[in-house]
DNA sequence: TTGAAAGCGCTAACAT
DNA sequence: ATGTTAGCGCTTTCAA
């Protein structure tokens, strides 16, 4: 392994020079500045961060913790995080920490034991572990008392699905809520029920608890069986919807002009299937973009405007609605 | 922040008891272990990493750099390696380095300089980054003269796809080939073409070089026309597979009747679609938790049965295909 | 503009 | 079974 004191006996210089040269803080001439640079390509020098980041406390790493990074929608996520912080010189850690609180718990303390500079997540530990002292920035299933979120308006998401689905003509109206940890989708049920309640459309309520295929197909199926006259179906996710069309085409029935859906998300995959799912854009991307640039800011003790940051929906129109009339 | 120096002082040894305690790696009395472990819990110390690394040149760090996070193959892969390590103590770097080298090379760079315990990728860099000496193990898309990989079988994949295919009556089949940059998906293909030049049934070739819907949407419609009375498509993979079956029923042709697909890989949603996509199932989890033992194995100096991983592939079968005669 | 020196928190050889 | 000591590779005052 190079190290500085190598580099600095080859080109002649002292270890403080090359380390003002390497860290780019404080001044280095002309000459040496050369010379260093020569040299550490000669020797192929890679500064060791272990190193530094025992000297300067600080370390440009930051933990992403997810609940399931097999659900598409945190890819994604996930991937506007990286590239962000690629680009600034941080790197990320990855935990899947499902619901596993032993676990969430070792990640954090991974994450302070390295000085990272900060922790991005689904679930804020702030009360549950008041002692962990790390910047945390919460994405998705906001809360009212986090500090730092980005988040997307599922009111106004929950809102826009059930308005839609009524303009589109739906009568009788399946509202489903997703598992009940996560408080984003639960917001949006909310917003979509509050929205049925002023209209004068016939709808019920339904919950499912899972992600899984063979669960969902079985909720599907009670559903289907329980609500007969039923017409539109509102998703919680993507992943339901998806679901919901298949249970609703084996059956037969036409899709939309018997049933029509509508999902939440727009996972990528959404515009393969068929139909292509008429669904309640939310940029996850995006999401995980402007979280890692809050965590970036926060490092560099930036001024930031906003901590809680509200992302944008759309409706994105495919193939599983019907038209709606023009109004 | 706590140190091992204030742990020791308040237990009443030395620094070097405690380390041996934490690390667990030397004699500590029994009487120095129970003070120590109640002031590590009443100060709430958690050992510092980066010292640790700089010392002993080690690092419980992995690094997962993937081509791309979002084709839903790669996060159950990265859950493979992420929980088998996690297990272990170790954890991920997560790098989404498409196929930029400059971005692979700075990923790299970035895990020597932590003393990474390795990495696990699917470029094998050795030929062009010959001087970074770093644990390697290539999943997915591995190469004959890589060391260490963990693969799926494609050859025998690939046959599997064109045989099924033919049993369950396809005349008139389209193979159709993935993007070029991934040798599995080359092989698989050359194989179904080995296979289908064994039969009398006729067949043609086609390419597709993109993951994106509109551009397989092009191709999809390309190959429909050109190949008026194909009856049967061998897709490059579960994402082109459902995209076909997208534009195979917006023609208003019925599958498996007029049109059979057969997918490769078996992603999460390829249960969900309607219909159920059959496919030939390779286990990314199973990937990079094999991938992430070598690793675990490498770093521990354990002896390694095989260098080389080949897992098996099996099909599963949905609803795309037509039912097979039996024999 | 540069160098000397101290020290970050930990481990490990050695001595006791 | 435990303590003393040196030092990992880097940064950062401070003095020159």
């Amino acid at each position: 392994m190079v190290t500085i004191k190598q580099v600095a006996q080859e080109a002649g210089v002292s270890k403080s020079t090359v380390s003002r040269y390497i860290s780019q803080n404080g001044y280095v001439g002309k000459e040496a500045q050369e010379k260093i640079e020569k040299t550490i390509k000669k020797l192929k020098f890679v500064p060791n961060l272990s190193a530094r980041s025992l000297k300067t406390k600080r370390n440009q790493l930051v933990g992403l913790l997810l609940p399931d990074i097999s659900n598409p929608f945190f890819p994604m996520l996930a991937k506007g995080v990286e590239e962000f912080l690629q680009e600034k010189g941080y790197r990320v850690m990855l935990g899947n920490i499902g619901e596993d609180e032993a676990l969430e718990e070792d990640y954090l303390k991974v994450l302070v034991q390295t000085n990272a500079a900060g922790v991005i997540t689904t679930h804020d530990f702030s009360e549950k572990f008041p002692d962990i002292d790390l910047p945390m920035v919460i994405v998705d299933r906001v809360g009212h008392k986090s500090n730092y979120g980005v988040f997307s308006n599922n009111e106004e998401g929950g809102k826009l699905a059930a308005k839609i689905v009524v303009e589109a003509g739906g009568k009788n109206i399946a509202v489903v809520s997703g598992p009940v940890t996560a408080i984003n989708i639960n917001n949006r049920f909310k917003a979509s029920v509050d929205f049925l309640e002023t209209t004068n459309v016939h709808y019920q309520k339904f919950y499912s608890n899972s992600y899984n295929f063979e669960d969902i197909q079985v909720e599907a199926n009670k559903l289907l069986n329980e609500f007969q006259e039923v017409d539109t179906i509102i998703a919680p996710s993507d992943i339901h919807g998806i679901a919901f069309i298949h249970e609703i085409l084996a059956r037969g029935k036409k899709i939309p002009e018997d049933i029509q859906v509508i999902g939440y998300d727009d996972i990528l995959i959404s515009q393969f299937v068929y139909p292509a799912l008429s669904t309640i854009h939310q940029s996850a991307y995006k999401m995980g973009e402007e979280a890692a640039k809050l965590i970036y800011e926060i490092d560099n003790e930036q001024h930031i405007e906003k901590k809680r940051i509200e992302l944008p929906i759309h409706y994105v129109e495919r193939e599983t609605l019907r038209k709606r009339k023009e109004h």
